[in-house]
DNA sequence: ACCCAGGTGTTTC
DNA sequence: GAAACACATGGG
């Protein structure tokens, strides 16, 4: 039975167009600012990656929160471990990330001088090169902080195509279908940048709400 | 008491 | 390689 709607599924969704399409059917990120990451284009953004991995958004904000109260985030000031661990508290993994985020900022900043020279000169291999950066956050960094054209894939993209009926064992596989069913498209869409960045923003979202169980509201599709 | 959350690094086979 | 584990908190 299930097998069956599953199927339906996956002729409905041959391609992650398809599935860009009906998720913008379903208005999921229309309250959220265009790129859909909180304050896209700066350096909240980064640090937020780091914070986020395998944590709550609603616990990162948190600790957001509390670098913001000491000023703390902008690339200039963000250098007391000590502060740090204690304002990230909240999102958990907080020695780890604290001291990840002390010296990627010191690497940005002595590579790269200041955050906008970052953003338009850093490339995805010296991203992964740093501590704490592997590919979901070095794509979600490029995407989300310096607005390139990068689709980010993650565990959520993962689970919705695997309840679609599609099957992907690698990070690079997920993506790359992501990429591929859109890139035959985007001509008649806006920046692809920002379609890219909504469309994993769009995904993230419906999981967040629907893919809580183990199946998801299949009347959705 | 489990399992999960907008993952990554290290260790071990 | 790929599996298992640590990292750490709080919500369901």
């Amino acid at each position: 039975m299930e097998g069956v709607l599953y199927k339906k599924l996956t002729l409905k969704i041959s391609n992650s167009y398809d599935l860009y399409k009906k998720l913008k059917e379903l208005n999921l990120i229309e309250d959220r600012d265009v790129r859909w990451w909180p304050n896209s284009g700066t350096f909240e953004v980064v640090v937020g990656a780091i914070l986020t991995q395998n944590s709550q958004w609603t616990r990162v904000e948190l600790s957001l929160n509390n670098l913001r109260k000491f000023n703390l985030l902008n690339l200039e000031s963000l250098t007391d471990l000590d502060v740090i661990t204690e304002a990230i508290k909240p999102s958990g993994m907080y020695h780890q990330k604290a001291e990840r985020l002390k010296l990627l900022s010191e690497n940005i900043k002595e590579t790269f001088g200041d955050f906008e020279n970052f953003c338009e000169e850093v490339s995805r291999e010296w991203l992964l090169e740093q501590k704490g950066i592997g590919k979901e956050t070095a794509d979600a960094i490029l995407c989300y902080a310096c607005k390139r054209d990068v689709m980010v894939s993650d565990s959520y993209s993962a689970k919705l195509l695997n309840h679609l009926g599609l099957e992907f064992d690698s990070y690079d596989d997920v993506q790359s279908f992501l990429i591929n069913g859109i890139s035959d498209f985007y001509h008649e869409e806006k920046e692809l940048s920002i379609l890219y960045a909504q469309f994993h923003g769009m995904i993230v979202e419906f999981c967040k709400r629907h893919c809580k169980q183990k199946r998801i509201n299949l009347e959705l599709f």
